[in-house]
DNA sequence: TGAAATGTTAACGTTAACGTCAACTTCACA
DNA sequence: TGTGAAGTTGACGTTAACGTTAACATTTCA
């Protein structure tokens, strides 16, 4: 009746060499509260899909000059302290400005992008009139 | 026969306040070479149309999570020690790396958006769910 | 089963990107 | 022409995001 529960677990060190971070990385984040991994008996971190899908999200957000801080906000901080209403609420919230951010980034790439264009071709240019200028002066 | 040379120029603390930065993080940006506006006679910085854009494209590239070192590359750093030929060839060869990572940037920004998305759709649903469940005990 | 690999926390170190004085100079304008 | 606002260069302080080392515990596998 349910979908098959995917039991599939990574230890720290897995997931650090899966995405090239190191596993003070990874502890950092769960410092910062940005990962709640299980542990096994003897306090070994025990990382599910879900928060190996999260450490993907971290990753993503930060490779777009978000602050940790700002991700936490993103998906939702893990407090321990509020009910699954609140804690679903809270991220909705978030998710949906992160949207919005998103889009906004996506835009300002383009201009970037263009930016960058731009200059390319003028340089260029540049190039080209001052390789004529050779061709007459040497 | 040429384009009039358009002789608007900035003060810093104008740029500061158009870019909401701080005077310092312009002084700061100099110091890594990464502008050279020219000077009044007093020694008072003076940022020509090309200052202010060279600023916008850093400010930019911050934006996404670029290292000032790694915008340097993109931008061409300034140096003094070599001809503008061997300058436009560095920075039209960093500027065609650059244009690879924005557009691969541009791809996970839309990983990015999906993954917030799916997030989005799970949390409503599970909220939906609760709110069903809360309809029957209460 | 025992030892090498891998894990743990705690604490201090490092670096990029500025913030924040201080002491002084230049600029704009009444 | 003088005075307040804005600018200048040091020099040191701060913070986020880890790196590094130490001292010890747990896992794994021959």
């Amino acid at each position: 009746m349910c979908i098959p529960n995917d039991e599939t677990t990574w230890t720290v060190s897995q997931l650090a060499g899966e995405f090239d971070i190191s596993t003070r990385t990874i502890r950092f984040y769960e410092e910062k509260g940005l990962l709640a991994p299980s542990r096994t008996h003897g306090g070994h971190r025990l990382f599910t899909r879900r928060d190996r899908a999260r450490l993907k999200l971290i990753l993503r957000g930060k490779r777009f000059g978000f602050s940790l801080d700002d991700i936490a906000d993103m998906i939702g901080l893990i407090s321990d302290d509020i009910d699954e209403r609140e804690q679903i609420r809270r991220t909705l919230h978030y998710a949906d400005r992160s949207l919005r951010e998103i889009r906004q980034r996506m835009a300002e790439l383009r201009l970037f992008e263009s930016d960058i264009l731009e200059m390319l071709e003028k340089l260029t240019l540049r190039r080209d009139e001052l390789e004529q200028e050779e061709g007459k002066d040497v």
